[in-house]
DNA sequence: TTAAAATTGATAAATATTATCTATTTATTG
DNA sequence: CAATAAATAGATAATATTTATCAATTTTAA
């Protein structure tokens, strides 16, 4: 999601958050990034505009919009973390040979799974979240 | 799951798997238990009987078994990997409140995914696994 | 414009995991 | 059983990611 400066600015404002450069910065190159990037990958794609801002900013930054609820965080086969600022309920498909991550949206299939629970529940725990992972591989188009 | 030392060592022989006594100890240990150990864990649980065994070995132990199927890791939102030696397909509930993790069957939803995986498909993915991961808090009991 | 509070950036520290390399152990063969 | 080749273990160093520290800077509010 591309989002401008001013947008998120305001959406900041709403949430309580203090406007600063690097957390604006931050936050829209996570919006706009397709790919789950991590801290690294965010600190990298900021470099050349704002050379300033350290990579410790980032994970402080990235923790803060975890807390706020404007981003998730994605933890994967990898030793780091991914981030993800897509909120709505959604499905990973974990490509094994890439270790890449796309989006899948399947409301019919959410709407299984809480069906599901609703009917038959859990004893003993409150569901907060219900996260579906699919792992295997992506087909590519050979030869054409 | 209970696993005697001589069951072990079958197992291991029918998979090519050499058997030394750190290997046997590390699966036994993380058979038994019940809490998704990590690798330290599963060291301090092994200390006292066999005090000679390194963290290293058990790293490399759970990584061999994460290969040849006996094992899977789990990967959390700690900074730590997680380890599972039950195999079948089972959901994971996680404890946001004590970053417990709690196996949960339920063939019915196994059966309810797959079957609308298996209707619907997914273009471009060959899927291998599902997992599906339920966040939230257990319950306990309160004042008796 | 000023002042208090919060945030930043540089760097050190902590933590988990992997790599290296020699000594030991295992499995095999005679 | 003894000898041997191959694989594994253990100690430790190295790597990588993330967190903590703290003075300097920036933000917000008055």
């Amino acid at each position: 999601m591309n989002l401008s400066l001013t947008q998120i600015k305001t959406q900041f404002q709403e949430l309580g958050i203090k406007s600063t450069i690097p957390r604006v910065v931050i936050y829209q190159s996570l919006a706009k990034a397709m790919h789950h990037p991590s801290a690294e990958e965010i600190h990298l794609s900021i470099q050349k505009k704002y050379p300033g801002v350290s990579l410790a900013t980032v994970y402080k930054t990235l923790d803060m919009l975890v807390q706020k609820s404007l981003a998730s965080k994605v933890v994967t086969d990898e030793d780091k973390v991914r981030y993800d600022s897509k909120m709505e309920p959604h499905i990973h498909l974990y490509c094994e040979k890439t270790q890449k991550i796309m989006d899948y949206d399947d409301q019919e299939l959410a709407e299984l799974i809480a069906g599901h629970f609703t009917k038959k529940g859990i004893t003993n725990f409150k569901i907060n979240r219900i996260q579906v992972n699919i792992k295997g591989e992506s087909k590519t188009i050979k030869n054409k």
